[in-house]
DNA sequence: TCTGGGGTCCTGTGGCTC
DNA sequence: TCTGGAGCCACAGGACCC
């Protein structure tokens, strides 16, 4: 058994975007929402309100089925500028807390407020008024678990939801915790949950009590993680600072699938274009090139590739992919998504000016710069200036 | 029925060097 | 000179998250 004489809270939005497109449009209050790609498209619902969800309506379903299960419904594209807006007002909200906030995503937080609770009393106290307050200053809901560790904390989240409060304490590691299904874990997905199925463990106090070698024999290395998990255990502590992102990246769905090569490059031009845009607003320059490509059948190729150094700039990034393209299978196979990664990110803006041309990097600068003041879509690039001779 | 987009992390494999 | 193993790295793919 592990001690640990934290407390941490795990803050969940409840229905975020749908939520926040209710607060601001009062005409959607009450009625099912959901937001998403539009209708007749491809997409698949990002998030959908309380009254959606009574319909059937869940995360990530095909917009299609939505329809179909929810014709009356409000179908949105997502705002994600608006998004943004709140939520860095809703961190800033729970930084008055404690200035321990970790941003795990738009919608989720963890607080470690040991050393909030001389000022704020308990976390049940805490957590009860970050609620209040947010329903008075954004008219959104948010459900809160409490535990000694981030996992606990979050699972304990999921356990009342919506505009709940759940806890769970060291002693619920050897109660409560062990009737959860396995799937209530952070960490065990759709295939890990089928696979421990199989070995006939489908609630966590089976993963607890299954020998070590019948899971070692099935999982590997990624046993010991499992084990953690079951038992609550994560080590890692709240972390205020936000890192750098380890990759960017761009992809999009063609609306019809496509065997066309120039249709190919042009959305390759224009992904690698608006990945770059986000390096160069980071500080940051990339090594390393990934083009993904989705068949029609679904199954998904990725080619990466290592530049000899790091590089910042689209016409860079588009010459890489252009050769990437040449390693796969396109113009015979239709293709139904294609995408860009960029990884392998440092800050070696000086060796950039240096090695790349003072042109390109000058371009890039004046192009951002068009684009701050009149909008991304203000200015494109051109294939023909960016690919090889 | 028909499966988004943006990420992180992990694992297996194969090439290379010592 | 040849060979096997260890260690590292790049790469591809997959699982998972929101």
């Amino acid at each position: 058994m592990f001690v640990s004489h934290r407390a941490i809270l795990h803050v969940d939005m409840d229905a975020f975007f749908a939520s926040v497109e209710q607060a601001r449009r009062p005409e959607l209050r009450g009625l099912p929402v959901i937001v998403g790609g539009s209708r007749g498209g491809r997409g698949v619902v990002a998030t959908c309100s309380y009254e959606a969800r009574a319909c059937g309506v869940r995360t990530a379903m095909p917009i299609g089925q939505a329809e179909r299960l929810c014709p009356q419904g409000a179908f949105l594209a997502p705002d994600f500028t608006a998004y943004g807006v709140v939520h860095d007002r809703l961190v800033d909200l729970l930084r008055s807390f404690t200035d321990q906030v970790e941003v795990a995503s738009i919608d989720e937080a963890y607080l470690d407020v040991t050393g909030s609770r001389r000022l704020f009393g308990p976390p049940r106290a805490i957590a009860r008024r970050i609620q209040e307050r947010v329903y008075a200053e954004h008219g959104l809901t948010c459900s809160i678990g409490i535990g000694p560790t981030k996992l606990l904390a979050k699972v304990a989240a999921s356990l009342d939801k919506p505009a709940g409060i759940g806890e769970l304490g060291e002693a619920d590691v050897g109660g409560r915790l062990r009737e959860l299904p396995v799937g209530a874990l952070h960490g065990i997905g759709p295939v890990t949950e089928e696979r421990l199925a199989a070995l006939g463990l489908t609630t966590v106090g089976m993963l607890q009590d299954v020998p070590f070698a019948v899971l070692a024999a099935a999982f590997g290395r990624g046993a010991y993680g499992l084990r953690q998990l079951a038992f609550g255990r994560s080590l890692a502590p709240v972390t205020a600072r936000r890192p750098l992102p380890k990759s960017v990246g761009r992809e999009t769905t063609f609306a019809v699938d496509t065997n066309d090569l120039e249709v190919l490059r042009a959305a390759l031009l224009g992904l690698a274009d608006r990945a770059v845009a986000d390096l160069r607003r980071h500080g940051l320059a990339a090594r390393s090139v990934a083009l993904k490509l989705r068949y029609s059948t679904f199954h998904t190729v990725t080619r990466r590739r290592t530049l000899s150094r790091p590089a910042a700039t689209t016409a860079a990034m588009y010459r890489t992919l252009l050769g990437l393209l040449d390693e796969v299978d396109v113009g015979v196979r239709w293709v139904r998504l294609v995408g860009v990664d960029l990884g392998d990110l440092s800050h070696d803006a000086f060796q950039l000016t240096l090695d790349e041309g003072w042109r390109e990097i000058a371009l890039g600068a004046a192009v951002d710069q068009v684009r701050g003041k009149y909008g991304f879509k203000a200015l494109g690039l051109a294939a023909a200036q960016l690919a090889p001779p």
